[in-house]
DNA sequence: TTGATAACTTAACGACGTTCAGTTAAGAGT
DNA sequence: ACTCTTAACTGAACGTCGTTAAGTTATCAA
């Protein structure tokens, strides 16, 4: 019989140099596992067992559980990018530019509210970094995690934006900019992490406190 | 030799009916451990070596390390209750009430950030309420843990008052205490969570904050 | 002096992330 | 076809955790 191709037979020995497809089925099988019992409850031991490897294994890929969920939740942030893209895009009007990237990052907190605590509400901080304490290494692009902070960064451009385009703001871009982010992530983290809270409306919520932030940062409202 | 009183000996076997002195010292032995080294590295084990006793006795007065954890918060957001309470008692105009509570609020964040991170940014609900889903139990004041959510009730009077006292609400009371709590929440929150990131001055954000969802909430801001 | 029992200990369970020391098999070089 | 290197992987174990079970000790009322 044919040697069969990639990732065919799951739990079988991989051929040499495709080490990246179950590099691959491991995230998958974590992905699955995270959606359905949330970050403590997926073990090493159990992705192991879904993609039908030992545990060892997983750390032929990832250097330890952090750098699994991390690379889950950039790639859900890459989804986050591909929207804020379109939207400075297509929006001209930089305030309305940051109405839509309000909406937008609120829902997507929403969406993935396992991502979100990972990025945003319990940051892990990547060993690596927090073992050298490498300043530089917080503005890598690459490094894992690091989707959140260029979703904020895109922030602080559309802040500038507003400020050249003639609407002056109340306070420093950067601070303009770190108001917003709070006020949206207060919302968001909210009603993530008490759930069960009789909270009002979650949209309502969120195009309100986008309503506040910007009358608040804005000169005219 | 006389027999001494109380907790004079720690680590000595406690006479009958003096368990909760012992109870006590676990309170203050964690409390010690959890402010040196945070939540996660304050083990069962540690604070019974702390109290010089054997890990399982700790079982005896506390159902869980959950239940350690949310006695000592408890303890802390009392005093901010005694903070707010003063406020609510010496100043007059509930809408400076508003900018002195968000004031307030903020700063003790700050100040105690592992209790406010177990109240607040990673909640913990006892295993008694999760277990039995118990709706009734969340309201009960004396739960551990119910601190945080007293602290909130405040706030919704505060916004009432402000409502009733003329000031009219952009929302209904209960949805305008949500975004302002949510507001400063977002500002504790991120400057906890990420002490790291060069964020702008502390009180100048909190402050701010405050501006913003005053504005926000208020009709004539 | 005894008997009940509050206060406590020792040992262990099952789970966790992770490391180590090996084993297997793919595939290039000869 | 045989050998050699090494990528891919395994089994056993380490030290940690929260927690439980079963037994022991010391106190105090009767």
């Amino acid at each position: 019989m044919e040697p069969e191709l990639s990732t065919a037979l799951i739990g079988t020995r991989k051929r040499r140099g495709e080490g990246h497809t179950r590099r691959d089925e491991i995230l998958v099988a974590a992905k699955t596992l995270f959606l359905k019992q949330g970050y403590e409850a997926t073990t090493i031991r159990k992705i192991a067992e879904e993609v039908g490897v030992s545990a060892p294994a997983l750390y032929l890929y990832f250097a330890d559980k952090e750098a699994i969920m991390l690379a889950l939740c950039d790639q859900t942030f890459a989804l986050l990018m591909v929207i804020v893209a379109d939207i400075e895009k297509t929006v001209r009007d930089p305030v309305e530019r940051l109405n839509r990237f309000g909406e937008a990052y609120g829902r997507f907190g929403l969406k993935h509210p396992d991502e979100y605590k990972l990025v945003f509400i319990n940051p892990v901080i990547p060993e690596a970094i927090r073992k050298t304490g490498h300043r530089t290494a917080i503005d890598d692009p690459t490094r894992p995690g690091a989707g959140g902070a260029m979703v904020f960064s895109r922030l602080v451009a559309i802040l500038n934006d507003i400020d050249a385009s003639g609407t002056k703001l109340n306070y420093p871009a950067d601070m303009a900019a770190e108001l917003c982010w709070m006020g949206i992530h207060g919302v968001v983290a909210a009603l993530i992490m008490k759930p069960d809270f009789p909270w009002s409306d979650r949209e309502v919520l969120i195009t309100g406190m986008i309503a506040t932030v910007r009358k608040g940062v804005l000169r005219d409202g």
